[in-house]
RNA sequence: GCUGCCGUAGCUCAGUGGUAGAGCACUCCCUUGGUAAGGGAGAGGUCGAGAGUUCAAUCCUCUCCGGCAGCACCA
C-alpha cells in the first residue's frame, strides 16, 4: 500500500501500481475528465503511470500552467504526424518545446515552404479531433533500432544510440503513429486544442552542428485557450512596430547599403542619440578612469603577439598600401579589440604598484568580419563602437575592481530604466591558456564576487554559470538585461584576463621593487554603443526620454503672423540648450502636428496669433491629444528641467541633499508619460 | 558560412516575354487654416549586377552582390 497526499493536504491509501488516471476516477469521473497529466511531487508525469510509492500528487488540468508545455510538446507529435502522412517519406527527428511555441526538425529532399501550412494546419485539426490516446511503452534499445531502422528512419537511429544505457526507451502512440520520446504528454492528441499555429520553416542542422546535414524545421506555436494565441500574435506585431530598422528608416536615424554590408550610416538624429549616449558613458566614467586612443590599423605582428591572428584570423579584416609600386606592402589589420593597444599604452613609461589600478577606456571602433548570416540592423554590425574599458591590477585588487565595474554596470543599466538584470558567470572553455591553478584561482575570485553581487542586490539580481563558456584568456562575467518587451540581451561584460599582459611583456614594479606581471580586467558596460542604441530605440519603442531624443522640440506655427515671436521662442529654447526644430511652413497645423508625431517628437509647441500676443505656448506631448497653455518662461523651465539626464539628475540631487528616491527620470518612467 | 525566401521611384508596394504604375515623400502654385493627412500641377526608375535562352528579358535560366527568417558563429 502507499499513501497519496492531495493538495488539501488529505491523505488516502491505495494498492502500490495504481494509476494517477484510477485515483481520479475513483474521486469523480468530471475529474478524470478534465485532467492530462498530474504531478508527483512536484513533477509533472504521465496519468496513466503507475504510482508504487508515497507522493504528493496534483491533478493537472489542461488549464493549468504547467499544462502550457504539454500542449505545445503533444502539438510537436500532432505536427509530425501529420507531416508524415502528408508527405511519405519524411524523416521526423526532434521536436522540442521552445519558449512560447514548439518546432519540429524533419529530414526532407525538398524544405517546406509557409505553403504547405495550410493543409498540414487542416491534417494536425484532423488527428486533434480524432482525439486518440497517447500510450507510451517501453522498449528495448535494440528493437527500436530495429523498427526505426525498418521505417528507413536514420536519425531516430541515431538518437537511440545516443541515449545513455540503462535508460528505458519510451515510446509514445497516438495511434498508429508513434515516436521516440522522453515525455510526458497529455491524455489524448484532442486536449491540444485549436489555439495553434504554424509560424516559420527554416534551415537547422541535424544536432546543432554545422558539419551535419540541414534539416527543415517548422516553428509553431500552441496556447491553451484562442485569446492567448490572439494575444501572443498581437505582441509579435507590437515588436515589430518596435523594429529598430523599421523605427530608425522612419524617425531618419541611420540606413545601410549594399556598398557597406553591416557598417552603419549614421544620420544626424541618430548620431545625435549615439553621442547623447557616449557623453552619458563619459561622464560616468569622469574621476575613475583615463581615456585614451589607440591606433585603428596596426601591423599584423602585433596581432599574432596578442593571439588574435591565430585563433580569429578568419573574422578579421586586413589592410594595406593600394598602389601597386608601394614601397610597403605589410599587412595590417584593422583592430577587432582594443585590448593590444591599451597595452602598448601601459607598457609605455615605466609602471609602478602606485599605478595601479589604471584604468584605462576607449569608445574604439572595431571591425569583425561577421559572417553574412549573422548580421541583423544595428545589432549586429562589421564596424562598431565599444565602451570598452581595461583596467590594470594586482590579483589582490581584482575582487574590488569587479565589484566596482559591477556597480557602474548596474547603476548605467538602471539609468535606461533596465531593472531585470541577470549576471551569469562563464568559467574554463576546453581550449584555453593559462595553468590549472591560475583558473582556480580566478573562477574561486570571481565566484566570491557573484554571490556578493547577488547578495547586495535583495534579490533584484539573478545570477547563473555557464560551465566552458569562458574567453580563451580567463572567466568572465556577462550582464544580461531584459528590455520593455520582454527580450533579453547580453550587453556588459566583464573578464579576466592573464595572458595579454604576459604575452606582451607587461610589468609594473611591485613594491619589493621586482617586475611583476599585472592581471588585466576587460569590460564593457553597452558592450557596443551601436548595438545599445538600437536595444534603446526598441526598448521605448523610440519615445526616448527627452534627454536622449534626437529632436527635443519642434516649434510650429498655425500663421505665419505667429513667425517674429516663433522665433523668439526657437532661439529661447537654444539658448537653454534644448535641441529645437522650427516648422514654419505654410501648411496646416493637423498636418504638421501628425507629421511630428509620427517623427515621435517628444514636444510640440504650437503658437498662433494667441500666443505671439499672450507670451505663451501652447504645449503638446508625444503620446497625448492633450494641450497645455504656458507662459513661456514657465515651458522652459520645466523642459530643460525635464532634459536633465538621469546622471546628472543624481548628481543634483545628491547635491541638494535629497534621498535618491528623488531620482525619478529613468527610462521608465518617462516611457509611462509620454506613450499611449 | 548553411537552408529557404526576397530585391521594381527616397519609402511602402502593384505589374507584364514587346524597355513600367499607385500612394506617401519631394518641387512649384492656390490656400493662412487652432492640434494626427486642404486642393492642383510637376519632377522622379539602366526594374540589384553580370552572363545565357529568345526576334525581343524587369519577367525565364545560371552566377555574383545585398537583404529577410532561422541555424551555426559572436575574441
Amino acid at each position: 500500500m502507499i499513501n497519496l497526499t492531495f493538495p488539501d493536504g488529505a491523505r488516502r491509501e491505495y494498492e502500490a501500481g495504481v494509476t494517477g488516471r484510477a485515483v481520479a476516477e475513483g474521486i469523480a469521473k468530471s475529474l478524470a475528465k478534465r485532467t492530462v497529466a498530474m504531478a508527483l511531487d512536484g513533477r509533472v508525469v504521465d496519468l496513466d503511470d503507475a504510482i508504487d510509492r508515497d507522493a504528493r500528487i496534483e491533478f493537472v488540468s489542461r488549464d493549468d500552467p504547467r499544462a502550457l508545455e504539454l500542449i505545445r510538446h503533444d502539438c510537436a507529435h500532432v505536427l509530425a504526424e501529420a507531416v508524415q502522412s502528408l508527405y511519405p517519406g519524411t524523416q521526423v527527428t526532434i521536436g522540442p518545446v521552445i519558449e512560447n511555441g514548439f518546432y519540429y526538425d524533419f529530414a526532407r529532399p525538398d524544405p517546406f515552404t509557409p505553403d504547405d501550412f495550410p493543409a498540414i494546419e487542416a491534417r494536425m485539426r484532423e488527428i486533434i479531433a480524432r482525439d486518440k490516446p497517447f500510450t507510451k511503452e517501453l522498449w528495448s534499445r535494440d528493437k527500436a533500432k530495429q523498427v526505426f531502422a525498418d521505417k528507413g528512419e536514420g536519425f531516430k537511429v541515431e538518437l537511440v544510440d545516443a541515449i545513455p544505457a540503462g535508460e528505458d526507451l519510451r515510446i509514445y502512440a497516438q495511434g498508429d503513429w508513434f515516436d521516440l520520446c522522453r515525455g510526458p504528454h497529455m491524455t489524448s492528441t484532442g486536449k491540444v486544442g485549436t489555439a495553434f499555429k504554424l509560424m516559420k520553416v527554416a534551415g537547422a542542422y541535424w544536432r546543432g552542428d554545422s558539419n551535419n546535414p540541414m534539416l527543415t524545421r517548422i516553428y509553431g506555436t500552441a496556447w491553451a485557450t484562442q485569446e492567448d494565441l490572439d494575444a501572443y500574435i498581437r505582441q509579435l506585431e507590437e515588436a515589430e512596430k518596435r523594429d529598430h530598422r523599421r523605427l530608425g528608416r522612419e524617425m531618419d536615424l541611420f540606413h545601410f547599403q549594399e556598398e557597406g554590408p553591416g557598417v552603419v550610416f549614421w544620420h544626424a538624429k541618430g548620431w545625435t542619440v549615439f553621442q547623447e549616449l557616449v557623453a552619458y558613458m563619459r561622464r560616468r566614467l569622469k574621476g575613475d578612469y583615463q581615456e585614451v586612443n589607440a591606433p585603428q590599423i596596426l601591423d599584423k605582428s602585433l596581432w599574432e603577439t596578442s593571439g588574435h591572428w591565430g585563433w580569429y584570423r578568419e573574422n578579421m579584416f586586413a589592410a594595406q598600401s593600394a598602389g601597386d609600386e608601394a614601397e610597403d606592402k605589410r599587412w595590417f589589420a584593422l583592430k577587432p579589440m582594443n585590448c593590444p593597444g591599451h597595452v602598448q599604452i601601459f607598457k609605455h613609461g615605466l609602471k609602478s604598484y602606485r599605478d595601479l589600478p589604471l584604468r584605462m577606456a576607449e569608445f574604439g571602433v572595431v571591425h569583425r568580419y561577421e559572417p553574412s548570416g549573422a548580421m541583423h540592423g544595428l545589432m549586429r554590425v562589421r564596424g562598431f563602437t565599444q565602451d570598452d574599458a581595461h583596467i590594470f591590477c594586482t590579483e589582490d585588487q581584482l575582487a574590488d575592481e569587479c565589484l566596482k565595474i559591477n556597480d557602474l554596470i548596474l547603476s548605467t543599466y538602471a539609468d535606461f530604466g533596465f531593472d531585470q538584470i541577470v549576471v551569469k558567470l562563464s568559467t574554463r572553455p576546453e581550449k584555453r591558456v593559462g595553468t590549472d591553478a591560475m583558473w582556480d584561482h580566478a573562477e574561486e575570485v570571481m565566484t566570491r564576487v557573484l554571490k556578493q553581487i547577488e547578495a547586495e542586490s535583495g534579490g533584484r539580481i539573478k545570477t547563473d554559470i555557464n560551465p566552458g563558456e569562458g574567453a580563451f584568456y580567463g572567466p568572465k562575467f556577462e550582464y544580461v538585461l531584459r528590455d520593455a518587451i520582454g527580450r533579453d540581451w547580453q550587453c556588459g561584460t566583464t573578464q579576466v584576463d592573464f595572458n595579454l599582459p604576459e604575452r606582451f611583456g607587461a610589468f609594473y614594479i611591485d613594491p619589493s621593487g621586482e617586475k611583476t606581471t599585472p592581471v588585466m580586467v576587460h569590460r564593457a558596460i553597452c558592450g557596443s554603443m551601436e548595438r545599445f542604441t538600437g536595444i534603446l530605440i526598441e526598448h521605448f519603442a523610440g519615445h526616448f526620454p527627452l534627454w536622449l531624443a534626437p529632436v527635443q522640440v519642434v516649434v510650429a506655427t498655425i500663421t505665419q503672423e505667429a513667425d517674429p515671436y516663433a522665433r523668439e521662442v526657437i532661439a529661447a529654447l537654444e539658448r537653454a540648450g534644448l535641441r529645437v526644430e522650427e516648422d514654419l511652413r505654410n501648411e496646416k497645423i493637423t498636418y504638421k502636428v501628425r507629421e511630428h508625431s509620427v517623427a515621435k517628437v517628444p514636444v510640440i509647441l504650437v503658437l498662433g496669433k494667441r500666443e505671439a500676443a499672450e507670451r505663451t505656448v501652447n504645449m503638446r506631448r508625444l503620446g497625448s491629444q492633450d494641450q497645455r497653455s504656458m507662459g513661456l518662461d514657465e515651458a522652459l523651465k520645466a523642459l530643460t528641467d525635464e532634459a536633465v539626464s538621469p546622471d546628472r539628475r543624481r548628481v543634483r540631487a545628491s547635491d541638494q541633499g535629497l534621498q535618491s528616491a528623488a531620482v525619478e527620470l529613468d527610462g521608465e518612467h518617462v516611457v509611462e508619460r509620454t506613450i499611449v
